[in-house]
DNA sequence: CAAATTGCTTGCGTTTTGCAAGTTACTTAA
DNA sequence: TTAAGTAACTTGCAAAACGCAAGCAATTTG
């Protein structure tokens, strides 16, 4: 998998990210990490969407790679791995809450949604304080 | 073309914005728009990170039909379009300001891009309103 | 210890991308 | 007034990426 082969290297603060998380799954599993605290492999093929396993996999990868997120074995199944984001992924919240807050203008939301939205109206340095504490204490037991 | 087979549909916020700009292009062509007031198709054409002329012509497409950019003939070179963007399209100036953020913490920067990160930094609502305002007049000359 | 679970990999057909080479409509310079 | 650009595409085709199904190894559970 040439994975340089899709990238700009354009030196553009854009295009670095899109290099990262341009296509249409990466940022979703992102998202579940951050909003909705999944870490396995089995959380993220169980989300809406259907990620393929192959897909899923090389995403995994690739988000090692870049320093998003990282991976250890859950000591309580040895079967199972759990992917926790750093620093860096945690950055990406905020790219993730405004990008809800965008479609959250013209997608029709269910009641949830609309109390994301209404959140990040109200509050999004206290959502992302939220988020961020949330994960510091994965990041410990990780 | 199916547009729709690239599509997640799960009705999710982010994967509603991912079904617009979830790929490697679509979101250079917006940044071209909002950060560098670029309009005509041989001005995204001629970005550094040289997007194929079709496929440059089927996102541009793509954000007609999604409303996020309207086309119109130049009055004074009928051989020329300028693509203005929607309110929509204007909307998107807080996900791409704060990738340009993100980015910022992990790639090394020339000056123009630490001006601009400082900037969001500093006073991120009044360069949306900056950049709101130099649309907003180009629409009115749409 | 057989069945189920977890996290993958492999094969293969389909779709998308990327490059090059046109094409059409208009503008400009001679 | 016409030949040479210029602007905005379209088309063809090979290469890459995607998506589905099947398979597999290492645990864990009944």
């Amino acid at each position: 998998m040439k994975i340089d082969s899709k990238k700009h290297q354009s030196g553009c603060l854009i295009a670095y990210g899109l290099d990262i998380f341009g296509d249409r799954w990466t940022l979703l599993i992102i998202r579940d990490m951050i909003l909705y605290g999944k870490r396995t492999y089995s959380d993220f093929i169980a989300a809406d969407e259907k990620i393929a396993t192959n897909i899923l996999a090389a995403r995994l990868k690739l988000l090692e790679d870049e320093g998003i997120v990282t991976k250890s074995r859950d000591r309580d199944n040895r079967r199972s791995f759990i992917y926790t984001l750093t620093d860096k992924g945690l950055g990406l919240t905020s790219v993730v809450l405004e990008i809800a807050r965008w479609s959250g203008d013209y997608l029709r939301q269910n009641k949830n949604q609309k109390d994301l939205v209404r959140r990040i109206d109200a509050d999004r340095d206290g959502l992302i304080a939220e988020i961020v504490a949330r994960v510091r204490e994965e990041q410990k037991h990780a």
